[in-house]
RNA sequence: GUGGACGUAGCUCAGUCGGUUAGAGCGCCAGGUUGUGGUCCUGGAGGCCGUGGGUUCAAAUCCCACCGUUCACCCCA
């Protein structure tokens, strides 16, 4: 079999069992993610939070100017098109949807704190490479409408609580406040000023960031470079003393709840949304791509949405694809799949329609079937039922049908019994634990 | 967009100083047991050796181009 046509780049199939991309990178199996949704959504309800799910398609405009007209996702990752005079995109990511769907369907009137978390997939049109796709799945929250210090300590508890559910623990959190954009301005400002003397000396890169996004530079890991920003205004500097508060309050929450956090003044974000507290979480050994989580507060993204008032809120977004390279890298133990309670291998035509039947009435029941589709031999019905793990399987041929009983195998000690066909389900809902339907 | 690496069976990979019908392990199918799986034994199916061109008596192997994949830079989840 084959086939000319395969899966675009940069996207992959999730398929029933894992298997190894080009790449060397583990696909997880469906079981698995499945598993993990639930652990995410597990965390998500312990922390009241509720689901919210959007379009993955939105308005062009919204991405533009949500997450930033001057971002690289804006200028050259978005799969953007247009279709009869209207401009579409998939979404690049989340935060901006659910800040639109929050100010569109005037969720502030539900009362309180709108605690949201979603997950589902994203789109960006990058080179991809190791834990970078161009359809990616992201998980998230937003906490909207307050700008309480809590809030950001808990969004941050929540983005930890989900990997320690996994057993995900060579991590580290990198925290920094980048202040309001007042005073973030100021210090982009004095640091372009500082630097522009120095402008020959640095990389290609570097003066190319200090061009586009003067905070960036800060990002260098040439010796030199750092020699020269030592001396280089710091953003602490230039922050307000309320945001300082706010942060200094953040780490104490943080403290409070035994969350272990390194401070980082040089953590820059790279959406435009940010105001204040921002975070990352790093994993370890995930190639170059070690940014498992991240987030911070973003009391302005509302206004520029067109909100007449200001919605302080916080949030983060972390990457499924990369949760399972941790995943992966930790070892950490995963559920498999469900087996079959039950294979029924049937011998002969009067047999097979017996079992069809059969079956039928076993599944109403609640119990997971498996059973042969293609008339095959009872060795390789045997085999199938090995296959599909059944804990039991029932063996019809004429033999059975006779004697109105089945033959019931258990697999795992071989052992076999005869269960008259009136007693069967009853015989086979107990033994496998199912409360029926 | 830029640089490196890699394209041989379903999967993982051998095979390249050019030389008969291109191999292994795993998986799949079947037989050993005409009504019994997981172990074992035996057999089988399955490959335009990424595509096109070139060199040569001869190309999976050498050369060129293209396509695809991948890692990395940039940036981000």
């Amino acid at each position: 079999m084959s086939t000319s046509f395969q899966n675009i780049k940069g996207t992959f199939d999730i398929l029933p069992d894992a298997y190894t991309d080009d790449g060397g990178t583990r696909v997880a199996p469906t079981a698995e993610w499945r598993y993990v949704e639930r652990t995410v959504r597990d965390v998500m309800a312990r922390y009241n939070l509720e689901e919210i799910r959007t379009p993955v398609l939105e308005p062009t405009d919204l991405v533009a100017r949500g997450v930033g007209a001057g971002t690289d996702i804006v200028q050259k990752e978005m799969f953007a098109f247009e279709r009869a005079g209207t401009n579409y995109v998939l979404r690049p990511e989340v935060t901006a949807p659910v800040v639109r769907s929050f100010l569109q369907h005037h969720l502030d009137q539900r009362g309180g704190v709108q605690k949201l978390f979603y997950i589902g997939p994203c789109f960006r049109a990058e080179q991809p490479q190791k834990g970078r796709y161009r359809q990616f799945h992201q998980f998230g929250i937003e906490i909207l409408g307050t700008d309480d210090a809590r809030a950001d300590a808990e969004t941050i508890a929540i983005m930890t609580a989900i990997y320690d559910a996994l057993g995900i623990s060579d991590t580290r959190l990198r925290i920094n406040t980048l202040g309001t954009p007042d005073r973030r301005e100021k210090y982009v400002e004095a640091l372009r000023e500082y630097l522009e003397p120095y402008a020959d000396e640095l990389s290609e890169t570097s003066q190319r960031r200090l061009e586009a996004n003067p905070l960036r530079v800060l990002d260098t890991k040439l010796e030199h470079e750092q020699k020269i920003l030592q001396e280089a205004p710091q953003l602490i500097e230039y922050v307000s003393d309320e945001s300082l508060a706010h942060y200094d309050r953040v780490k104490e929450l943080l403290a409070d709840l035994d969350v272990a956090y390194v401070e980082d003044p040089l953590l820059v974000r790279g959406l435009d949304y940010y105001t204040e507290t921002t975070f990352e979480l790093e994993g370890a050994d995930l190639g170059a791509q070690s940014a498992l989580a991240g987030g911070g507060r973003y009391d302005r993204l509302a206004e520029v949405l067109g909100s007449d008032e200001p919605v302080p809120a916080t949030g983060f977004a972390a990457g499924m694809e990369r949760l399972f390279l941790a995943l992966d890298a930790a070892e950490a133990d995963r559920p498999k799949g469900p087996a079959a309670d039950v294979f029924i291998a049937a011998l002969g035509e009067k047999a097979e329609r017996w079992v069809f039947q059969t079956t039928q009435d076993l599944r109403e029941a609640g119990l997971h079937v498996a059973l042969d589709l293609k008339g095959r031999s009872l060795k390789a019905q045997m085999r199938e039922a090995n296959r599909q793990a059944a804990d039991y399987t029932l063996i019809i041929g004429g033999n059975e049908l006779d004697a109105e009983k089945a033959t019931v195998k258990e697999m795992e000690s071989g052992d076999q019994v005869e269960v008259p066909f009136d007693e069967l389900t009853d015989y086979l809902t107990t033994k496998c634990d199912v409360d029926g339907a």
